[in-house]
Parts: C-alpha cells; structure tokens; sequence
DNA sequence: CGTGATCTTGAAAATTTTCAAATAGAGTGG
DNA sequence: CCACTCTATTTGAAAATTTTCAAGATCACG
C-alpha cells in the first residue's frame, strides 16, 4: 500500500501527515485501505478484532444504542478523521457509513506500535482527539436552551461547513448526508418535528429544499441565531 | 515543587503517572499547584495566556456562553483530569470551580515541551483526551430520545459515579456539585422541570433528598433505564 | 436572626410528540 | 426506460410534556 499514499487526498491533514516519507510507507505497510457502501458497518461496539482507521474519503457516522435498542449517534466523522478505540479494551460504539467511504485501516496492535515508535504520531492523534472532543462539545451546545427549529438550523449550518472544502465557510449548496431520522436522532428531537423546522426554515426563507437531501442556504445568519 | 508530587492525591493516575520519577520532578519544576474557590475561574476563552492543568482535588465546569449569554456547560472535571487548549491559539472555553479545587498548572509553552521531550506523556494525555471524548458522548448521549424525568435521573447517575472513589459503583449518598440551575443547563431543560424531576424521583422512591444538595440513592436502576 | 439567593410548587401557555394519512422519492426488475 | 413497490418525508390534529410566569418555602451566610 506504498503507493496509496502519493495519492491520499488527506496525506497533508489526517494524523499520518506528520511522519517523514519513511516512517510513512512503514506505517502504510501495516494498513490497507477499504471501500465501505453506504450503511455498511466499519466496526461494531464489542467487537474482538479491534481495529482504527483515518477516513479518506466519504463521511462515517459514530452511534451507540440505548436499552431500548434506539440508535443514538454521537458524532460524525469527515475525511482525515480517525475512528478506533486505542486504550478500552473493546470498541464502544458502532461506526457506519454515511456514504460510500473510503478508509485507511489498521490492526489496533499495529497503530499501538507505531505510537511508541513516532512520537509524534502520538502527538498528532492527540491533537486530533481533541478535535473530535471540540466537535462532541459542539454538539453538546447545539442541544441546549434552543427551540427545535434552532437546532436544526444549527446542524444544517455544521452540516454546510464540514461539507465545505476551506472549513471556514459553510457549503452554500450540499447534500445532507443523515436521513431526518438521523438529524433527529442526533437532536432528540422526532423525524416529524425536523421535517416541520425544514419547512418552517424553507418558509422564511433561510434555506430552500433541492429534493429530499439537497439543502440551499439562503440566508445562513437566520439559521442559529450566531451565524 | 518537587515534594508537591510526593503526596499528590492523583500522582498514580494523572496523566504525568506514566513519567519517571526524574522526569516527573523536572515537568514539576515548571508547575505549580494553585487552589481555587468555589466559582473561581481557572482559564477564560479567548486568554492571551494560555495554560493548561491537571485538576488534583475538587471539581471543574467547562463552559461556553451562547450569543445572548447563557452559560452552557460541556464538561464537568474531575480530579486527574487534564484540562487547557494545547493546539487551538486561544482557549476556547471558561474553566470554573464547581468545589474549592486544587490544580496543579502549567504555562502551556511548558507543557508543549514537555510533550516533545517524553513520549509517553503525549501517549497519556491522548487516552486522557480519549476519555474526555467518551464524557463528552456519554453526556450526548443522555441528552437524546428521553423524557425529562429520565434525564435528570441519568445525570444524578453519572454525578454518583463521579462521586464515588471506585468509579464503577455509584456513591449511594453524595452531595451534587451543581446547583438545580447547572443541572438545568446540562440537560437543555429549565430550572423548574430540574426541581420536578427531582420531587417525581423521590416520590416514586428512587432516591431521597437530603436538604439541597445532598442526594441518597435508594433504587439506583429506576434512575436511568438501564442503570 | 435577617436577607438574598436558591429551590419548590402551581396553573396557564407554548412547544413538542404522538398518531394517522397522504406525498414524494429511491431502487428494482421487467 | 418505465412501472411498481417500499421507504422516507411531509403535513395535520389531538395529546402529552415542558416552559413560562408567579408566588411561597427553604437554605446559606453574614
């Protein structure tokens, strides 16, 4: 898998970016990337073969399900995410594609041996949790003190970002890659209550619907009260 | 600060355990322990001077302030964690005592050194951040799909286990580091449907009320649904 | 032992969920 | 490529929950 690196569209921005060529095709020997269809499972909570990986390409979902068996996601993974449970001894969570996705993966005694080897390996995927600890946060705020259609204009708003290439400004023009359910889902808030925040958003002219999945924004500032 | 270490009540499971004893004691002479009082604030979002610190004794609130200045907390500390912005230009985050606290801080040009110079460090504080993440989720996850009542009985939950010195049973009788408003603002509810929760939980015998703050824990499992 | 703040409780108002169809869309096989 | 079928989405109206507004009760502290 040498190769695969001088193509890797996230070489420059997922944790790998940091080792020199070397330490790269050494690491890249012990991985292997994997094409992943739209709802399948990369890895499942409990699992024994445990595993992680850097996403390439596409968009993963990370969700755990409560006693009653009622999907709960917890949080979205862009490209040049890292997904994978280094220190538990299982996984926790299920992780699932939202589209067709692109993963670069490794056995979990693998990226344990490159940890110690490349310290600043293990300074790279530091700063990348942290990140992902900043995004659960995130999604922690959206939750809170707001009506539902606050909520839903705050994730489409996270949505167009993480759909944008420069992160700085929200995609004008995208596709939702969460069903309603899963936009519920992640605001504990009902399919039927998102769909009406869309239409009430639609309505006042904060965003038009393209179809199902196709989101314009229209006037971004109206959609969370902080723009 | 060397002798600080010695008696340190976190010194086996803080992130800085994995050091040496020589390395410890040379990370040490850069810090220094610091006690805050109830409702002081450690960090402020958006401080030039940027710091980080591991929480010894008490309890942190990290928190943020929406556009019409509510406070939402996002996390609660406890102690041998680790909390500070290492990457990101500015801390992003008010960090506030819940309980009077001990710390023991570092000035972050400090602690980036100290990341280069020992390996494992980084390894550490990345599980820890790992750790972090899992909260953070954990709290996501008590947020979705519930009813009030049920919410409020998981974070009483959580707040036993955080309690207790072996955290994998809850602490059958504690006091709440948080007041009914705190509470409120973690669970995205009000006030007054905190304070309800609380009557219809202790009505219904899963737990009494010892004054304000004091919690007893009758029937742990009626808290949460899946205790 | 006040005094201010926090907490509890009640009742009306508002929002969200639930239940029930109707519509639109995606995918499949002919 | 089209018709068909199954799933996802939208919308409506009633029910349930939560918030809001308003006092009263309790607690912490000086």
């Amino acid at each position: 898998m040498t190769t695969a690196c001088a193509e890797c569209p996230v070489r420059d921005s997922a944790a790998c970016a940091v080792l020199t060529e070397a330490e790269r095709d050494e690491l890249a020997r012990a991985g292997h990337t994997k094409k992943l269809a739209r709802g399948e499972t990369l890895f499942s909570a409990g699992d024994e073969n445990s595993a992680c990986a850097t996403l390439v390409s596409g968009a993963l979902k990370v969700t755990q399900y409560d006693a009653e068996g009622n999907e709960r996601i917890l949080a979205l993974i862009h490209p040049a995410g890292f997904v994978g449970e280094l220190f538990a001894p299982f996984p926790q969570y299920d992780v699932v594609a939202l589209t067709a996705s692109k993963v670069c993966l490794f056995a979990r005694g693998d990226m344990e041996r490159a940890l110690g080897a490349y310290p600043d390996l293990a300074i790279a995927l530091f700063r990348r949790s942290q990140e992902d600890l900043h995004a659960a946060r995130d999604l922690l705020a959206l939750g809170s003190g707001r009506s539902a259609g606050e909520q839903v204009g705050g994730l489409i708003l996270a949505l167009a970002r993480a759909a944008s290439d420069t992160s700085c400004h929200p995609a004008r023009e995208f596709d939702l890659p969460l069903t309603r359910g899963e936009m519920a889902n992640m605001l504990g808030l009902t399919i039927e209550t998102v769909s009406r925040a869309l239409s009430a958003l639609e309505k006042t002219g904060a965003l038009k619907r393209r179809g199902t999945r196709g989101i314009e924004l229209v006037n971004p500032a109206q959609l969370s009260g902080y723009a």
